[in-house]
RNA sequence: CGGGAUGUGGUGUAACGGCUAACAUAUCCGCUUUGGGAGCGGGGGACUCCGGGUUCGAAUCCCGGCAUCCCGACCA
């Protein structure tokens, strides 16, 4: 894409009342612009980065066998009823509205109870079981009070599956699965070396639930880790027994602050129970559903990702989740930069070219505070020496480079 | 929802109760410049969050609302 083409402008100041880093970062390079309180629209730097995101997550959850589908944002007051959870003494994230023709609707702040109910036009036998689908949705949530730029907000992008098995057995194994693609995931979002398989506070069926938390400074979430043993306990459970469960002392635990980025809960049979799922069983007796529920804050991410890759100059994004590749820096020498564009634009590398008429000394400086991992420069003076610069966003200096190391450097 | 703070061009700031609300940045035009947010000149852009009140006079003081941020509570 040339730059000339981006209708966003960057910022030397964040607005004042914007005070975490992450929002801060991401204002001023125009990833997002602030709605209102918790609502940020996806600019379309930040629209490719979620992207980016989805589509890692998206590759690991069809790897476990998960199937894509997309559930309606208005929700069904009935569907909630049965589980008792309409109410907002007991749910109290809930945004509803009046229909002109009568009745409410709820605004979706989760799928649980739309997804089991739907599934009893599915669901009927033992022979349709196991069922995995997962969703990328606009999350709405009716939060008292939104907080750190994207990592809480009203509206947020989540990505959440759901595993419906025929027994306890077969859910683990799912579970399990699902746990490994979850840490799959976010290695490959480049958040693996800070982010912990987390025992949290599980349901009516399960002592724990399993929570994907990152050490990130904005976080909400107090974490004990140990990096040897690979354990992490977060604080709400953090007691005598869960400690000898674990095997661990707290003396060799961490303290850390973390943003909870995933969440994996084993509801048991209770919801399908309650919703009436049930299956016939090879014998014709009817036996309800195990559900799973699986999330992933995908706007969280790309906050939690700002928050902590960054430097004085601005974001820092990894390979993969960067909203391209290259980032082609013209000087006087449009009509060379078009070549080596047009032909990185063939070869499929996602390239933003700045072509815009302004002096250098600007273009590098949005390209430090947009943060694309690599920078090529082009000018007069790249070409005397021998073709292009190239500097990495986290190398301190530049050097020459030929046309061909560049294509060999991006394969 | 309790407590605290703040609302002034797009953004960041200034302005004693008193002149046509100032400056920087961004933006537009011209000249100049072209490897780290250049320089000079010129232009446009604000019902000072909204509604009341006090006053000869309110961006400024008072009351009410709304919005935003922070702390807490909350976060199956």
């Amino acid at each position: 894409m040339k730059q000339s083409q981006l209708f966003t402008k960057t910022q030397k100041e964040a607005p004042k009342d914007e005070v975490s880093k992450n929002a801060q970062l991401l204002i001023r390079a125009g990833y997002v612009h602030k709605e209102m309180a918790g609502a940020y629209d996806l600019l379309p730097l930040g629209f490719r980065v979620v992207d980016k995101i989805k589509q890692i997550v998206r590759e690991e959850m069809n790897a476990v066998g998960a199937t894509e589908f997309l559930m309606t944002s208005i929700q069904n007051k009935n569907t909630w009823t049965d589980t008792n959870r309409w109410d907002d003494e007991i749910v109290d994230v809930w945004f509803k509205s009046d229909l002109h023709a009568g009745g409410q609707v709820g605004f979706g702040w989760s799928h649980e109870e739309p997804i089991t109910a739907m599934m009893k036009n599915h669901i009927h036998s033992f022979k349709d079981l196991p069922v995995y689908v997962y969703q990328f949705q606009n999350k709405l949530r009716n939060e008292l009070r939104a907080k750190a730029g994207l990592m809480r907000g009203r509206e947020f992008i989540m990505k959440d599956m759901y595993s419906f098995s025929i027994d306890e057995e077969t859910h683990n194994v799912f579970y399990n699965q699902a746990m490994e693609a979850y840490t799959k995931s976010f290695e490959r979002l480049g958040l693996g070396d800070d982010t912990f398989i987390t025992f949290a506070a599980g349901g009516a069926f399960t002592e724990f639930s399993h929570e994907f938390q990152t050490i990130c400074d904005a976080g909400e979430d107090i974490t004990y880790i140990n990096r040897e043993k690979n354990i992490a306990i977060n604080e709400e459970v953090l007691n005598e027994k869960t400690l000898k469960d674990l095997g661990i002392t707290e003396d060799e635990l961490e303290k850390v602050t973390t943003a909870e980025v995933g969440n994996i809960f084993n509801f048991g049979t209770e919801k399908c129970e309650q919703m009436n799922l049930y299956f016939d069983g090879p014998e014709g007796k009817p036996i309800p559903v195990h559900l799973g529920s699986y999330g992933i804050g995908i706007t969280r991410v790309m906050g939690v990702i700002a928050e902590k890759m960054s430097d004085e100059n601005g974001l820092v994004w990894p390979e993969d989740i960067a909203p391209f590749r290259i980032h082609l820096i013209s000087i006087n020498a449009d009509i060379e930069a078009q070549d080596i564009y047009d032909k990185l634009q063939e070869s499929g590398v996602e390239v933003l070219w700045d072509d815009r008429d302004v002096r250098p000394g600007q273009k590098f400086a949005d390209a430090d505070l947009i943060g694309i991992p690599h920078r090529v420069v082009i000018s007069p003076k790249t070409i005397e020496a021998g073709g292009l610069e190239y500097k990495k966003r986290t190398d301190a200096d530049a050097n020459i480079i030929s046309e061909s190391d560049l294509f060999q450097l991006v394969k």
